[in-house]
DNA sequence: ATTGCCTATGCAACTCGTTGCATAGCAGGA
DNA sequence: TCCTGCTATGCAACGAGTTGCATAGGCAAT
């Protein structure tokens, strides 16, 4: 479990109450470790508890008063253990996988609508890192070490969103060659019931 | 939850036990979607249930008796629902980009070992794709639809390892010009304990 | 003979993650 | 005035996923 660490890293670039995290979880840290605010109130009472972050109550006027969490020593200790760990294999859930292959099974063309929405939402992600990279890196040359980290990872969100726009676009090629196929009668075998699959 | 819809895909493709299928999630299948024996187990006695698969008992010589299941028209229909919805955004756990951020508040040379590592995964993951295909797919002009869709998502994991490969090269080449400015002194805040971060 | 591995299925206990709901004050608009 | 929405935290229940263990026969090697 990374939830912990992810949590960690966020608190040392930057303190902040339990609410404030899930928003960061929905913004930019979610982009690569997705958490709800019942996840982190609950895993900040653990860290509490282990002495992981300390917590410091906050009033505010016109609003309800906050306890603002900050990383500490032990949890810093924890985290540069967990960097020196291997990491578990990522476990993989590519769910628009499953229905590239179920298609095979009912009709292509039904897809296309599902691709091209997925298609739009890795477009506009690409746009909002292009755009994030922009205002949060406008100088290059002068990066210091934890901007430079953060900036690997963010090329990685590029690259990745590069990447998978042009595999949809692949995808919809396909899909669509295979909808006229379909239509033009010569399909062979999209749609058998037998059970002689490749496996 | 998909895990009853690849299921229900990998039996399509090939009817078999749960024994085959938990197998078959640590081959192929396993590339886009992940579950244990015991999952397996579980999911295929509730679409028992439902009648979206069919069980048959296969007496085995040398063999322990095996439940062979295949995929029932409900499940069939089930699935062809499935195509048809949205599906919700794939929720994302990029560990590696965690231990990336965080090893600004460390020491970035820790983990250059282990982000060795995965690229060697990675890049073992690739070959076996490319061996795969050829293996699979000999002739490319010559695919039924079924073989389409498989070949579109191979292509897809394929594209991803290499732009996986290509980033953790990346990843590696900031680790070490980091590890050097480091050793040199002008390393400028690697490791400030203020909260100035950009979250 | 014993050890270890493979096929094949399953129970029990646990953790992780999600969903729905509750509280409570304040701000802004219809 | 009521409704909606934001900040801020939390409980309770559920479902998904993991881990450890159990059973049980057969196979192969030491």
């Amino acid at each position: 479990m990374a939830l912990e660490h992810a949590i960690l890293v966020s608190l040392l670039e930057q303190p902040g109450s339990g609410y404030e995290l899930a928003r960061r979880f929905d913004r930019s840290i979610g982009r690569f470790w997705t958490a709800t605010h019942q996840q982190i109130y609950r895993v900040l009472r653990r860290m509490e508890a282990d002495g992981w972050v300390a917590a410091e109550e906050v009033a505010q006027d016109g609003r309800p008063d906050k306890k603002v969490y900050s990383a500490a020593d032990p949890g810093r200790a924890a985290l540069a253990a967990w960097l020196r760990e291997p990491v578990e294999p990522e476990t993989v859930r590519h769910e628009l996988a499953v229905k590239i292959r179920a298609a095979a099974f009912d009709d292509p063309a039904a897809l296309i609508s599902e691709v091209e929405r997925h298609r739009e939402s890795h477009a506009a992600l690409l746009t909002r890192y292009l755009h994030g990279e922009q205002r949060d890196f406008p100088d290059l040359a002068a990066l210091d070490t934890r901007q430079e980290l953060q900036h690997v990872v963010l090329r990685g969100g590029i690259e990745f969103e590069r990447m998978t726009l042009a595999w949809l676009d692949d995808v919809l090629a396909t899909l669509r060659r295979l909808a006229d196929d379909g239509r033009n009668g010569h399909g062979d075998g999209d749609d058998r019931r037998d059970g002689t699959g490749n496996g």
